[in-house]
DNA sequence: ATTTTAAATGAATTGAATTCATTTTGGTAT
DNA sequence: ATACCAAAATGAATTCAATTCATTTAAAAT
């Protein structure tokens, strides 16, 4: 068996794996977890229906190859979206609009994610992935001095995740298109200063070493000035 | 046909309703949607396999009574677990640990609310009657002044569930117990400071505070600088 | 007590997921 | 080229569970 032999029949193979996911993507869209039928799908995909068990030992883990293949190709549409010079504001204001198009476009799909307990652990492996975009952004912004040191970005993921998920649910509901204005709200809440709220403060009070060390980061910020203006 | 025998038959078909919505509830929650059979759930309810489809249309109208009941049970106790007298803070700091609580203690079952496309728009009545014990806290701290005139009820609404929601996930994915501190950090986000009651706001504002947010502001202001990095 | 109507039953039907004995294909060695 | 083998593919047969329905049982009305 040559190599070259060896990955023509690999590429057939996962050519053939490909259709059977943008096959079962199409009709679990359409029709629903329950709604869809494995022979629609092997019919969709001009295989026979044992073929699609060769691939995937059920009809769940073809759901699970289908959700996993859309997140990972969200977190590539996100990495691509967002501006890497940009400032942390704007990165998140980036991210949290092609977050919100995204599942709005593809809302079907979204909503299988999470469908009754995912069997699998590793199932959500994707949509973690997914979910760190969020968390090197927030990471970013703390070391350049642009979020508070104690910025705590494990409650704001699920503030920001949350929150865009349950909008875009109320927007579906509404029969209502992309608001950007939901987004906007959004980030006024995780980053605006003039908003900072007691509690928020308490879980976030600086102390006198975290003045410092922002006074150190502002200081080396100056030194980057040709001259005073 | 006496009005006393009406009652006792009205009452028994009720209560025999209600004995395959139990039996329905815990059979779900323990297997999920696909998981559970109706053979299971009519042996659970004491009944033959038929008279479950005498109660309900199908295995999906059945999860559709399962759920509805669900909610509406969860407004009462929203209700009961809100002092009326309370100001806007404190009445939204009891429903958010409630929620957050009864969503994690019944976790499978809230997942089954939002299976792929709820089929009948009035499978979801339920929860939005829940969803509007938020909304009247907030119209009523509106009206009693202690919120913004202008504060956007319904992204915050968004926010409130979209938060709560996402963070059980979380918290059930990393196989934690209800969590305060998710409650807290969210309604910091919410409630602007100078909104809070005066007691609160001492209690909870540390000097550091200002210097911090004025620290930040300066460096704000120094990104913007055409020279700047 | 008899008739009528409603409720309940569970065996039979149906429909779709999954399996598996068989066939086809592609690669390798003679 | 031809024969051979193993991998891949097929689709008819099997299995499993939802749903239906002819029949029985219970309750209400007369």
């Amino acid at each position: 068996m040559s190599s070259t032999a060896r990955n023509t029949t690999r590429e057939r193979l996962e050519a053939k794996d490909s259709a059977i996911l943008d096959a079962a993507e199409g009709i679990f869209a359409q029709a629903g977890f329950d709604g869809a039928k494995i022979a629609d799908i092997a019919r969709a995909a001009s295989v026979a229906e044992g073929t699609v068990y060769l691939y995937y030992k059920n009809k769940r883990d073809l759901l699970a190859g289908v959700i996993g293949r859309f997140w990972s190709q969200l977190t590539l549409g996100a990495e691509a979206a967002i501006n890497k010079e940009a400032g942390t504001l704007d990165q998140l204001e980036q991210f949290g609009r092609y977050h919100l198009q995204s599942i709005l476009n593809q809302f079907d799909l979204v909503s299988l994610t999470y469908r009754a307990q995912p069997q699998q652990a590793q199932d959500l492996d994707q949509v973690r992935e997914y979910v760190k975009v969020f968390d090197r952004i927030m990471k970013q912004g703390v070391d350049r001095g642009e979020l508070p040191p104690h910025t705590p970005i494990g409650h704001l993921r699920d503030v920001f995740f949350g929150t865009l998920e349950f909008s875009s649910r109320t927007l579906k509901l509404r029969g209502r298109p992309y608001d950007h204005s939901v987004v906007t709200n959004l980030l006024s809440l995780i980053v605006a200063p003039d908003q900072v709220t007691p509690a928020r403060l308490e879980a976030t009070t600086p102390s006198n070493q975290d003045l410092m060390q922002k006074l150190e980061s502002i200081q080396r910020q100056l030194k980057q000035l040709p001259s005073a203006k």
